[in-house]
DNA sequence: TCAACTGACACAATCGATTGTGTAAAGTAA
DNA sequence: TTACTTTACACAATCGATTGTGTCAGTTGA
């Protein structure tokens, strides 16, 4: 008979030692192992160092199956995300993870794809995995929402953050888009603009009725009038921003600046601006939201409004473990809204004197270098 | 006595309801509910009815931790990756999130910062929360392999993608960068460039190394000499292109194009051109790699590599799945390399014929509006 | 008619860790 | 010395689902 093949790369398949095993080995019982393991007072100083000892020995690690079994509560968050692109998910994600770990929670992650049912799909999936926690934003096809009373019921902690549930009975964590708005028109206004124009978005969203409204609150404080003529509404895409300038660039009275609810639609504004030979800032100033990749490496670098998506999410995950922490004790509900960032970069450089409180062209994180 | 305070919005804390419950309801034991939802053959078709009648009705959900305790496989795949930042990770994640998901598995995602450490505890982690599998994108900081020895000693299934471990005892999915760096030269050289420069990264860096061959390649085909004086090395930051472009236009015969091997040099380097008064492409061509979200809309558009990051999720998950089927059983371990995508672009648009097999003018994904 | 089968379901062990309760032995106070 | 703690550990149930091994009634075949 031919000798027996040898199986590949040795898998030797070790099954992970258990409580049971080291148990065993030291004669006594897993109650002993496993209180020496969580330090419990019950047991002697000798006999924990026997088993710690012999637990390093062993590469012990403990099943965290069996333990949340037990205890009814994992180790584990659950966040439910349109999608994992873009700049701002993924560094939001990137939040929960940092803040999450740091805790000693890990991280299970979905997508909806901006689809309600598959939303629904995935918290009873997160349901079923004994999450200890669920972060949720909204897909955008989410207008019904007793999906989460299920998780409610059930007492276990939900957090929104970015897109969530209105009301004053959620915890949610956002960006204080008005504030973004404010800050950003009133830049404008120190850098000498005074006939302000702004690239809206769809109203029927929040984020850029927000931003309107702290464009209007400013220049109101300014003592301005608010001209509807100056605000173009659009899906704030890029092309879109480059037909509004045009719209403005073309009335008797063009505007000296213009507050764009969105980056895209601001470069647009400015690459029309240019082609109609006007000179940004000087001519135009031009100021943009959501500090993408892009506005730093324009001509000019782009003014925007970082929207702090790693503070949010640890925001989010700092109210989700108090949460947890209260374990069904009654908890007023909280909204976090996180103070916007002005970045000021050339795209509005008029004035010589550098804004109070804002960072003076500042990098945006990551650009440089990036090695794939 | 005053009445009692009714408790914050009715936590009912309903406890879900167990496979027990319904036993119970029916009168039957636990093994018949069990199989019949699994749709085991010695359950009749009248009392399955019934369980699923009665599991509908209380909304029944699976334990899956006690499920996976017990058959000692979780429905969890574990991701390690250096950070979720940038283009290139939160797309592969989505790739792999997506074909999971579609496998009816879960992902749970940890982040090693480019730390060795932190990688090391993060597969103790994912070995102690039970995954099925796991993903890892190896931290910069990582030269000593041995800590997947323990990932390989339970037989647990390991796939590597991008950032591998080099050999062919592995089974990793890696973007095919010589081919990458072959067609850029190649594309170039269709378009009439007859003295190429090459911005190469770090050699020690396999992907730089093997971009820098593939333009060798592709200069050797075409019987063009490889001329050394014509390759600067750098860290690929945007500055360090404007630098290399420098160097490059200073010498007495500057190239005619050129291939960066990152996006952010290309950029750096188109600028410096500008700056020199040079037209991108008519005077000189260049091209990037990545597909930086950026290369769409600087001016001109860049002509850039795509990673095809979401099929390299993908794949590496139809390979991790592969590997989980096989279930302990001999595998021989594969390599997959993607073949990368050429994006022609106007900045090194020449010729008029539209080079074969590639996209022209193509957009990039995402761009255009982001609703944040 | 009796053995061999099949269909439909129950018993009970099991996965690995946790924890309330029990119980010796040793120490302390009265 | 008696009663009462404290210390240090073991027993055994438990979390919820899975599964090998019965068991029993009704069928089928020779």
């Amino acid at each position: 008979m031919a000798p027996r093949k040898k199986q590949a790369p040795e898998v030797n398949n070790t099954s992970p030692v258990s409580m049971a095993d080291l148990a065993r080995e030291l004669g006594v019982s897993m109650t002993t192992i496993s209180r020496a393991l969580s330090d419990h007072h019950s047991i002697g100083p000798a006999m924990k160092q026997k088993v710690l000892k012999l637990a390093k020995k062993y590469n012990y690690q403990p099943n965290r199956l069996a333990s949340a079994l037990r205890k009814g509560k994992s180790q584990l968050l659950g966040i439910v995300v349109p999608y994992i692109e873009g700049r701002f998910f993924p560094s939001v994600v990137h939040g929960i993870e940092t803040a999450a770990s740091k805790a000693g929670y890990n991280v299970i992650i979905c997508q909806s794809n901006e689809d309600v049912a598959q939303e629904r799909r995935n918290l009873d999936i997160l349901l079923s995995a004994q999450v200890a926690g669920i972060l949720v934003s909204l897909s955008r096809t989410t207008h019904d929402f007793r999906h989460f009373e299920k998780v409610r019921s059930r007492g276990l902690p939900l957090v929104f953050f970015d897109r969530i549930v209105e009301g004053d009975n959620v915890n949610a964590v956002v960006l204080d888009d008005q504030e973004g708005g404010y800050v950003s028109t009133r830049h404008l206004l120190q850098q000498g603009c005074r006939r302000i124009a702004h690239l809206a978005g769809p109203q029927h969203l929040n984020i850029y009725k927000n931003r309107r409204q702290g464009y209007l609150d400013a220049l109101r404080e300014a003592g301005l009038p608010a001209d509807e003529s100056l605000i173009i509404y659009s899906d704030m895409a890029q092309e879109q921003g480059a037909e509004g300038m045009r719209q403005l660039l073309a009335t008797a009275n063009p505007p000296d600046g213009v507050f764009a609810a969105g980056d895209y639609s601001a470069l647009g504004a400015m690459q029309e601006a240019a082609r109609q030979g006007l000179r940004v800032p000087e001519d135009v100033a031009i100021s943009g939201f959501s500090n993408e990749t892009f506005t730093v490496i324009t001509q000019p670098p782009i003014t925007t409004i970082d929207q702090r998506c790693e503070e949010m999410g640890q925001a989010a995950v700092r109210l989700l473990l108090e949460l947890i922490e209260a374990d069904g004790r009654p908890f007023a509900p909280r909204q976090v809204a996180l103070r916007p960032e002005l970045l000021v970069r050339n795209s509005t450089a008029r004035a010589e004197e550098a804004s109070v409180g804002a960072v003076r062209n500042p990098a945006a994180k990551y650009v440089g270098v990036a090695a794939h």
